[in-house]
DNA sequence: TATGAATGAGCGTTCATTCAT
DNA sequence: GATGAATGAACGCTCATTCAT
């Protein structure tokens, strides 16, 4: 009996992952939109009502799946962060992380590419990617290896600067393309487009002035 | 006969004038979600039938739509683009346009915001405007004013961060953080994150080696 | 064109007739809980998504259905109640209203006597109904012919006896059964099943005691 | 082997009793729609499958449940019955004993107030209540107190009261209102609604003339 | 006996699209 | 060109019931 329930848990457990590769696996072949009940209990090969057996609705099994797919990756960056190392160093390594882990899961980069639109994905991956950005860019103003920007902001960017490698992965461009594409991220946003002789002082402000 | 023919030009235009207006209000009202064909023929004020009179199915409306709703902002886009200005300069001049442009119109936001994901949208805004941005990064590179990277690649990056501000506006972010991140994003990009005190030489390649 | 939009009208109020039919028809068929939208546009004849044009959701379906079901017979009856009678003899004429038509309209039936318990068919029936009831009530009072009991009271008392004579046509009871019911109803309520040899004073208060 | 038999037999009592108390409560909480296999499972803390070993299927549950429910009533109800008194007497302490129990058990009134509609609670109650009220108005009629109506046809009149007042109470009407329907009940069933002079003599039958 | 799991049948509703007039 | 009407194909979800263990 004791053995009976952590059992029951095991297959309920089971049920659940083989639940999430289907979605995965409609995530891949239809697209988000495509993501309908129906097409996961096929893929599963069960009836439409017994996903309800393991997930109140829609949304929670959303939230699930997009929150599993996304756990390996957030869990590379995760490690990333924590290890000992300089911002500058840990921004190129989550850069690197994320294009191996989508190079591995196109559901993942279509996931991702998406994350900035649908309520559900926004509110799984968002906040979290966001928070662990953060922590980054204020470990590099401590360090003194970033310039005291607004952290947030800068995560946000980096933030959009990802989408737009997933978008380009998810768009099917060749890998040497998104390489690149990432080689570009890391170096523009470090060392900023301009040409340097000196320092930087404020010059940003100087272009955006208030209308 | 021929005059007959330039009259029926004419007023097609001018319908199509009409639907994209409702189709624009149902958009703000209702969100991208919302914006079913039902409301916009009742938006017109004709039968939803009447739509497909001008437009073969749905997804021609959306490209015409997204098209011109876009259009008055790439338009200033393209005037600062055309401009005698420095390449950081029209950068920031871009950022600034698209922030007034958003400002005006809820629903150009939500538009843009969702162009990472809608293939409507993307189809029809993004290409154009990765295009525009190409070339003030190709032209800051020949004044000698930006670093020889991929102009593609800037492009991108930098439409994603728009994009990410585009978001927080979407998002309901007061206007001040809005202003912030402008501020913070045009800062990033021209002069890095990185506190300087000497010329950056390719340092990024050392931080993304591959695996 | 103006004749157009009248015939249009015609055409749709024809339609709602048809519904109307077929809802009555299902009704009578498979019971309350079987009136599903499937059932009504088949009985129709079109498809279950045309029924929404002409009425917004069921419950819109059912509302519409049921007043009409009854209105008939609320016209009838509310004609006894504006004639220029006695109350106790309006009362009995409504009975046979009731009798008149509950005979030739089985749905009806169904629908009056669980007029009791379904929210859409209360709101729908009841408190006409029961207000029609309390007039007359109020009328015999007002005559002389009526203790001066309260109205809301004893119109509610004869709708339950009303609904106890539709149950039992709806549960096939021989019509003799229906009528003789009927006359003892009438019989009853007007003079009361106690023999009496002097008028009555307050004899109900002695019997039910507060506990 | 006996005894297991007999043991057998008084744990399914048992658990038929807690099936039923859940029973009772899911409906005081939900309704008489919302009373679901799963939801009365839930309530004893069985599996849903579990309820299928004690009843055949829902109806059987609903009908043993129902008949549970009314039986303290009823049973109040028979004990007034059987009680040596004149027969005007029992039928307010009838109507008295409904508006206790019906007082106590929300329960119950939602149930009394669906008699009339319900197949399962009708075929549950309301054949044995009519029964037990026609032996009321038969003892009237041979004390010579109550006048020679038809006693079933008084029975179903006087049912059909009584759910009128439950469904007052269902409603949520206030108390007082409730206990001046039952008084206003009583008094009018009794005597009549007509003043009186003289004792009555088939009045009835003239005003209600066959067409 | 108890139950976790599965399921078929059904329900109300939405929406892009078509077609005769 | 305009449109009222119709519709097929989905979709998310519920629930009584069954069955192997």
């Amino acid at each position: 009996m004791r053995l009976s329930k952590a059992r029951r848990a095991c297959v309920e457990a089971m049920m659940k992952d083989t639940i999430f590769d289907a979605a995965g696996a409609v995530l891949e072949e239809q697209g988000t939109d495509g993501l309908t009940m129906d097409r996961v209990a096929s893929k599963v090969g069960v009836a439409t009502a017994s996903l309800y057996n393991y997930f109140r609705d829609k949304n929670e099994l959303l939230q699930y799946t997009y929150n599993r797919m996304v756990e390996p990756f957030f869990q590379a960056v995760e490690e990333v962060v924590k290890a000992n190392a300089p911002a500058p160093h840990k921004l190129s390594r989550i850069v690197q992380a994320a294009l191996e882990h989508s190079a591995k899961h196109k559901g993942l980069v279509m996931l991702l590419a998406r994350m900035g639109y649908q309520p559900e994905i926004k509110d799984a991956c968002r906040p979290r990617f966001v928070q662990i950005l953060t922590t980054v860019f204020e470990q590099g103003t401590k360090e003194g290896s970033f310039r005291p920007l607004d952290a947030t902001d800068l995560s946000r960017m980096f933030l959009g600067c990802l989408l737009e490698m997933f978008d380009l992965q998810a768009g099917g461009a060749p890998e040497n393309d998104v390489k690149r594409f990432a080689g570009t991220l890391i170096d523009a946003i470090l060392n900023g487009v301009h040409t340097r002789k000196r320092p930087p002082r404020g010059e940003a402000s100087e272009h955006l002035s208030n209308p």
